[in-house]
RNA sequence: GCCGAUAUAGCUCAGCUGGUAGAGCGCAUCCUUGGUAAGGAUGAGGCCACGGGUUCAAGUCCCGUUAUUGGCUCCA
C-alpha cells in the first residue's frame, strides 16, 4: 500500500500501482469524469500511469493550467495525426501547448501549400479522429529504435530533433495509427476533445532560425465541450472590437497615410489632446521627483552614433545617413536620444554635488522596423519616447533605480494596468560577443536590477540574453485586447556609453570619476502606450484624460444659443466640450455621443435655459438628473481632482 | 526580410460559374424644431490599390508591384 496525499492535506492508501483516475473513482465518479491529468510531486502525468510510491497528488481538470495544457497538447497530436491523412508525406516539426491553445509546424512537402481556404477539411479530419476514441499509449523507446521508426517515415525534422535527445528518455505516444515523439503527458483518451478550431496559418522558421526552411505553422485551439469554443469565438470578437486601430479611427485619433510612409503615424487633433495630456501628467510626475526637460535635435552627425556603439550594430539596418552639400558629412534621424543627452552632460564640468542629474525629453526617435513587423500604433517607424537619462554616482544608482520603479508604479496605477508583467533581461554569457563593455561593469548592472526588484518586492521574470547590447534592463509588459504582450515601461542601467563618450565628474577627493548612466522610460513611447491605453479602455478614457469631457446637446436649434452659453461658461472652468448643434433629434444626439464615449452629455432647453440649468446625463448609465451649470462645472472638476489627487501636484 | 491572407464610395461591406458597379452609415441641400440610444425627402461621391497579361469582353481569371493584415525572425 501507498499514502497518497492530496492538496487539502489529508491521505489515503492505495494500492501500488494505482491510477490518477482510480484515485478520483474512489472519491466521485464525477470527479473521475473531469480529470484531465495528474500532478505527482509536482511532475505532470498521465491520468492513468501507475503510481508506486508514496506521493502527493493533484487531480487537474480542464480548469487547471496544466490540466489544459495536456489537452491541448494531445489536441496538436491529433491534429498532426488529421493533417498526416490529409498531406501525404508530410514531415512534423514541434507542435506544443501555448498560452491559448496550440501548434504545429509542420513542411507539407514541396509545392503544397496549406491556406485558409483547407481549415474546414483539417477540422472535420480532427473530428473524425476524436470520433474513433482512441487511447493514447506511452512507449519508452531506445535512441536508436526511435530513429528507426521515425526514419522510417521519412521525418527529417524529428529525426534532428532525437539527435539532440539523451538516450535513455526517449518517450513516443500513439494513439490509433499515429505515433508522435514526445515527452507527454497527454489525455488518456482521444475522445475527450469535443470541439476544434484551426485559428491560424503562418510561416514559422524551423528552430526559430531565419537562415533555416520556413515550415508552416497552424494553430489551433480545443475545448472539452462545444459551447466553450463558441464562447472563446465570441470573447476574441469581443476583443477585436477594441482593437486600437479600429476604435483610434472611429474616434479620430490617429491615422496612416501610405502617401507620409508606412509605419509613421499622423496624430489628429482628438489622439494629440489626449497624448500632450499624458505627457504632461509625466512631467508633472518627473518635476516631482527632480528631472529637468531639454529638447534636442531630431538628426544628430554620425559621428555620434559611431561613438555611442549604435551605427556598428544597426547602422545597415537604419534609415541610411543624410547627406549635406559638404564632402563627407553625414547625419542620422536620430534612432536615440542617449547621445545628445550625453552631450548634454558634457556641456559643462559635473562635481558630484551636481549628480544626480536627470534629463528629460518628449524625444521622437526614428528606426527602420522591418515592414513585417509595424503594427498600429504599437510598432512603428517614427515614434516619441518618454525619455529621461539619470547620470548619477555609482553609489546613488540603487537608489535612482528604485526612484524609477516607483514613477512607473505611480503611472501604472493611475491609469490601472493592473495586470502588467515585469521582466529582467540579462546578457547571455554564452554569447556576450553581443553586448560591449566588461564583465566587471555588467555584473555590477545586472546585481543592481535584481537588488531593486527585491527591495521592492516585484516579483520579475528573468530571461537572459534579452538585454540592451549596452546594458541589462526591467521591462515591464502589458498585454492588448487580444493577449499579444507588448513592452512599455523600461529602465536600463548602462556603464558603457559614459565610457565611450567619456562622461566624468570631480570627486569630493577632486579626482575625475565615471558617472553611471540610467535610461528610463515609464511609458516606452507615447504611440505604444496610447495604443495600449486605448484597447484597455475600449476607448472610454478615464475623465481625466479624455479629449472631450462634455457634449452639449440642445434640445432644437432654438437653444444653441444657450448651449454654447454653458460651453462658454464651462470652458471658463477648464471643462473641455463639444456642441452638438446638428440638425438633430434629441435621441440621435444622445446615441451619437454615446458611441463617441464622452463621458458627459448635458442636455439643455426650454426648462433648462429659463432655470440656468442643465440636464446631466453619464455616458453608459443614462439620465442624472439636473443641475445648475456651475454645479455642473464643479461636479466635473471634483471628479477629476478625486481621480488624480494621488499622482498630479 | 520570410510564409499565408486581404485590397470595391470618406467608413463598414455585397458583387454567384467573366457581360462596362451596389447597400448601410457618413456628407450636401431641403422639409421637420423635437425631451434622454437612429425623423423624412432629394442628391453628390468609385482609373473596383497600381502595372502588365489572357479574352470579343476583366471588379471578377493569371503574373508582378505597393499597402494593409495574421504569424516567424528582429526590436537600440
Amino acid at each position: 500500500m501507498i499514502n497518497i496525499k492530496f492538496p487539502d492535506g489529508s491521505v489515503r492508501q492505495y494500492e501500488s500501482g494505482v491510477t490518477a483516475l482510480q484515485i478520483a473513482e474512489s472519491i466521485s465518479p464525477r470527479l473521475a469524469a473531469d480529470v484531465i491529468a495528474a500532478k505527482v510531486d509536482d511532475k505532470v502525468i498521465e491520468a492513468n500511469r501507475p503510481i508506486t510510491a508514496d506521493a502527493t497528488i493533484n487531480l487537474l481538470k480542464w480548469d487547471d493550467e496544466d490540466g489544459k495544457h495536456a489537452f491541448w497538447h494531445t489536441s496538436a497530436h491529433v491534429m498532426a495525426e488529421a493533417l498526416q491523412e490529409l498531406y501525404p508525406g508530410i514531415q512534423f516539426g514541434i507542435g506544443p501547448a501555448i498560452e491559448n491553445g496550440f501548434y504545429y509546424d509542420v513542411d507539407p512537402g514541396d509545392g503544397v501549400v496549406i491556406k485558409e481556404s483547407d481549415f474546414p477539411a483539417i477540422e472535420a479530419k480532427f473530428m473524425e479522429i476524436v470520433g474513433r476514441k482512441a487511447n493514447l499509449v506511452r512507449e519508452e523507446v531506445s535512441k536508436a529504435d526511435a530513429q528507426k521508426m521515425f526514419a522510417e517515415r521519412g521525418e527529417n525534422y524529428k529525426l534532428e530533433l532525437i539527435n539532440d535527445l539523451q538516450d535513455g528518455n526517449i518517450t513516443i505516444y500513439r494513439q490509433g495509427g499515429f505515433f508522435d515523439l514526445c515527452k507527454g503527458p497527454h489525455l488518456v483518451n482521444t475522445g475527450i476533445i469535443k470541439a476544434f478550431k484551426v485559428t491560424s496559418v503562418a510561416g514559422a522558421y524551423w528552430r526559430g532560425d531565419e537562415k533555416r526552411k520556413q515550415l508552416t505553422r497552424l494553430y489551433g485551439i480545443s475545448f472539452p465541450k462545444k459551447k466553450m469554443l463558441d464562447d472563446y469565438v465570441t470573447l476574441m470578437e469581443e476583443a477585436k472590437k477594441r482593437d486600437h486601430r479600429k476604435i483610434g479611427k472611429e474616434l479620430e485619433l490617429f491615422a496612416f497615410s501610405d502617401t507620409v510612409g508606412k509605419g509613421l503615424p499622423l496624430w489628429l487633433p482628438k489622439g494629440t489632446a489626449l497624448r500632450l495630456r499624458l505627457e504632461d501628467f509625466l512631467k508633472k510626475i518627473q518635476k516631482r521627483f527632480g528631472y529637468q526637460q531639454v529638447m534636442t535635435p531630431h538628426i544628430g552627425n554620425k559621428v555620434l552614433y559611431v561613438t555611442s556603439g549604435h551605427y556598428a550594430k544597426y547602422g545597415k539596418d537604419s534609415f541610411q545617413p543624410i547627406h549635406t552639400p559638404e564632402e563627407g558629412e553625414e547625419y542620422l534621424l536620430k534612432p536615440m536620444n542617449c547621445p545628445h543627452h550625453c552631450e548634454i552632460y558634457k556641456f559643462k564640468p559635473r562635481s558630484y554635488k551636481d549628480l544626480p542629474f536627470r534629463c528629460a525629453e518628449f524625444g521622437t526617435v526614428y528606426r527602420y522596423e522591418q515592414s513585417g513587423e509595424l503594427h498600429g500604433l504599437t510598432r512603428v517607424r517614427s515614434f516619441t519616447q518618454d525619455d529621461a537619462h539619470i547620470f548619477c554616482r555609482p553609489d546613488q544608482l540603487l537608489d535612482e533605480f528604485l526612484k524609477v520603479m516607483d514613477i512607473i508604479s505611480i503611472i501604472f496605477n493611475a491609469l490601472d494596468f493592473k495586470n502588467f508583467e515585469a521582466q529582467i533581461s540579462l546578457r547571455d554569457p554564452n554569447n556576450k560577443s553581443k553586448y560591449i563593455g566588461s564583465d566587471d561593469v555588467w555584473e555590477k548592472a545586472e546585481s543592481a536590477i535584481v537588488e531593486a526588484c527585491k527591495l521592492r518586492g516585484l516579483p520579475a521574470r528573468v530571461e537572459t540574453g534579452e538585454a540592451a547590447f549596452y546594458g541589462p534592463k526591467l521591462d515591464f509588459m502589458v498585454k492588448d485586447a487580444i493577449g499579444r504582450r507588448w513592452q512599455l515601461g523600461t529602465i536600463q542601467v548602462d556603464y558603457n556609453l559614459p565610457e565611450r563618450f567619456g562622461l566624468e565628474y570631480v570627486g569630493e577627493d577632486n579626482q575625475k570619476h565615471r558617472p553611471v548612466m540610467i535610461h528610463r522610460a515609464p511609458f516606452g513611447s507615447m504611440e505604444r502606450f496610447v495604443a495600449v491605453l486605448i484597447e484597455h479602455t475600449g476607448g472610454k478614457f478615464p475623465l481625466w484624460l479624455t479629449p472631450d469631457q462634455v457634449a452639449i446637446l440642445p434640445i432644437s436649434e432654438r437653444f444653441n444659443d444657450y448651449a454654447r452659453k454653458v460651453a462658454e461658461q464651462l470652458e471658463m472652468e477648464d471643462v473641455r466640450v463639444i456642441v452638438d448643434d446638428r440638425n438633430e433629434k434629441i435621441g440621435r444626439k444622445i446615441r451619437d455621443n454615446e458611441l463617441k464615449r464622452i463621458p458627459y452629455m448635458v442636455i439643455v432647453g426650454e426648462k433648462e435655459e429659463q432655470e440656468g440649468a442643465v440636464s446631466v446625463r453619464r455616458q453608459g448609465e443614462g439620465d442624472k438628473g439636473t443641475m445648475s451649470v456651475s454645479d455642473f462645472a464643479k461636479m466635473i472638476n471634483t471628479e477629476v481632482d478625486q481621480m488624480t489627487k494621488s499622482f498630479i501636484k
